[in-house]
DNA sequence: AACAATATACTCTAAGTGAGTATAAGTCGC
DNA sequence: GCGACTTATACTCACTTAGAGTATATTGTT
């Protein structure tokens, strides 16, 4: 008779059921009589999916609101065949939405994580989708509540500044000033470099690390300063995914047509501007905008016309499929700032 | 007393140690007097390494050496950290390598993925090293023994012609054959399509789904047929997560700079030139190579030369850190083939 | 009819790319 | 020590793309 500690069942992920004094294992009555504990370990698989939209100018992202707004998320089952077909149902379950494009983002799995005893393993996921009403507690909200850093369409916010003086000042009193400063002048660009909207999570881990988010204290059961910038945190390491997926999907439009997934099947080139803009964070060159996604033949005319806005009537157009053969990383590049 | 069935414990991730009949938990000798499932999923969570470098022209992958080839892989411990220096601990312990730059790739979690009856997650890696002689049964290969059909530095390989031939034959014969042909005229660069090198895996896939490797006949038992076109296959899904990872270094050094974690401190620009086209698979206009780095400001000369070498001494160079604040993306772009 | 708002066409300049030619500076065989 | 060979490096030229504007066209509003 050989004893297993309930400890050791209990590093199997375990808590909350009566037991009585013993449980055992009769061998003999299984097809599997050798047992090694290689493999085991106490595990929770979870998924979360960062789903974006647009609407007229807002980047949204979809939220549950509890006390603090979190990502849609569910857990992988046994029976689910593939990752992202878990990640579908899980979506379709907590909020009615239909996802259209789903990437795979990243695998989240430090170990203190969850906060719990076990580790959490999260496999985050990128949707995007063309606006829809959410069912259940979720909601849309604006990205840029929880990145108000990001978004230089109306030039270069003042938050910045606030964050990058901090920075500096935490960096300088740290053991190794000139990687951090280095890191703060890619990151934010400073000190003639140029602002890349693509490491949005690189911004984030820099303000996390010299305690300038919210989470850099609630992470540790710590009360927050009062005197942090201003930004909306979300649950756990949430806000963290979140800036993978900005990050991402920045890039991704510049070499994929992914923007077409949060457009109407018909679109005025404005509309896809504005699009583009709310995702990248930055205003564009309008003639140089279109003549780009023209030339590069992303888009056709269909010869409809937009009807009930304001101003000249705009052409209405459509993704032009063939582009996949033409040219090999379509997309929509960023022509420019202001214009 | 209650009953666990050992197929329950089996499905908790099982194996090879010889037990007496009955195992049996006393509760009371435990902390944890409650138990639940809740958590509790037949899952193991692997790390799996692709770690490349180049030596001379030839682009190396790291590979155990069982009867199919292998990536390196460990287990997650609940002692680690974090994936990535669980992955590191993993490497250290397996190959005694020094792993420097490292990026998680993409987490596989196909249910039949192992073939056991436990779900195996993998979280899958790319780490870059300098060569170096590993220990253990690990063994530098070259990529392109798996990928025949992606070295198209003397041209496109014949290989192509027949791999193309026989996809059309499938996608006529499937359901869908029009998006299937197009997956197949951008993935390989057919009817006018330019060949993508970052589109690896999108071509390893179709290949696969078109029966063209062996593991499409391997992962399911069966025997491959005789007439496949010669490629050297991995272990499991290995060679999906090699592809993914080929894919993606292709693209990353175009817009940053981690060809330099292959090549030593010092090298010459003709030593640069050759590791870029043996990961990219295609040759480069050598001139227009030397002014791209140069005055993107990617290298900068050291003074001293080349000795010991064929022809005109050249240069020696070295990376240039200060290019990571000068530009948003530095890499080294592909400036156009044969030259 | 004037104006506000948007669409669309076109221009000009600077910078970057693709494909070469020309020349320099070594090694190797004899 | 010479010529063939090999590699390095400089420079040219045509062409495309990018950045920043100006100019003109169509609509609705007042």
């Amino acid at each position: 008779m050989t004893l297993i500690s309930a400890t050791l069942l209990t590093r199997l992920g375990v808590g909350v059921v009566p037991l009585p004094d013993r449980i055992s294992v009769d061998v003999r009555s299984s097809s599997a009589p050798l047992i090694t504990w290689g493999f085991v370990s106490s595990i929770s698989v979870g998924l979360h999916a960062v789903i974006a939209a647009v609407t007229s100018d807002r980047p949204l992202i979809l939220l549950v609101n509890g006390d603090v707004p979190a990502l849609p998320a569910g857990h992988l089952r046994d029976t689910d065949e593939t990752l992202e077909l878990a990640l579908r149902r899980s979506i379709a379950t907590e909020t009615d939405l239909e996802v259209g494009y789903a990437e795979q983002l990243y695998t989240f799995g430090d170990l203190h994580r969850g906060g719990g005893a076990a580790r959490e393993l999260s496999v985050a996921y990128l949707a995007l989708v063309r606006q829809q009403v959410p069912s259940g507690n979720a909601e849309w909200r604006s990205w840029y509540e929880f990145f108000p850093w990001e978004d230089h369409r109306l030039g270069r916010p003042t938050v910045v500044d606030e964050l990058v003086r901090r920075l500096v000042e935490w960096a300088s009193s740290g053991s190794d000033p000139e990687t951090a400063l280095e890191r703060i002048d890619i990151a934010f660009g400073r000190s003639g470099a140029t602002w890349d909207g693509v490491r949005a999570l690189e911004r984030y881990e820099l303000l996390y690390e010299a305690g300038l988010v919210a989470e850099a204290y609630t992470d540790h059961g710590r009360d927050e300063p009062r005197d942090l910038p201003r930004s909306m945190a979300m649950v756990s390491d949430h806000r963290r995914i979140a800036a993978t997926a900005l990050g991402r999907i920045r890039g991704k439009i510049t070499y994929r047509p992914v923007v077409f997934e949060l457009l109407p099947e018909r679109f005025t080139l404005l509309q896809l501007q504005r699009v583009v803009e709310a995702l990248a964070g930055v205003r564009l060159h309008k003639q140089n905008f279109r003549r780009l996604v023209e030339r590069a033949g992303l888009v056709e005319g269909t010869g409809r016309m937009d009807t009930g806005s304001m101003g000249r009537p705009a052409e209405l157009f459509r993704f032009r499929r063939g582009v996949l053969r033409e040219r090999p990383r379509p997309g929509v590049g960023l022509p420019g700032i202001r214009g």
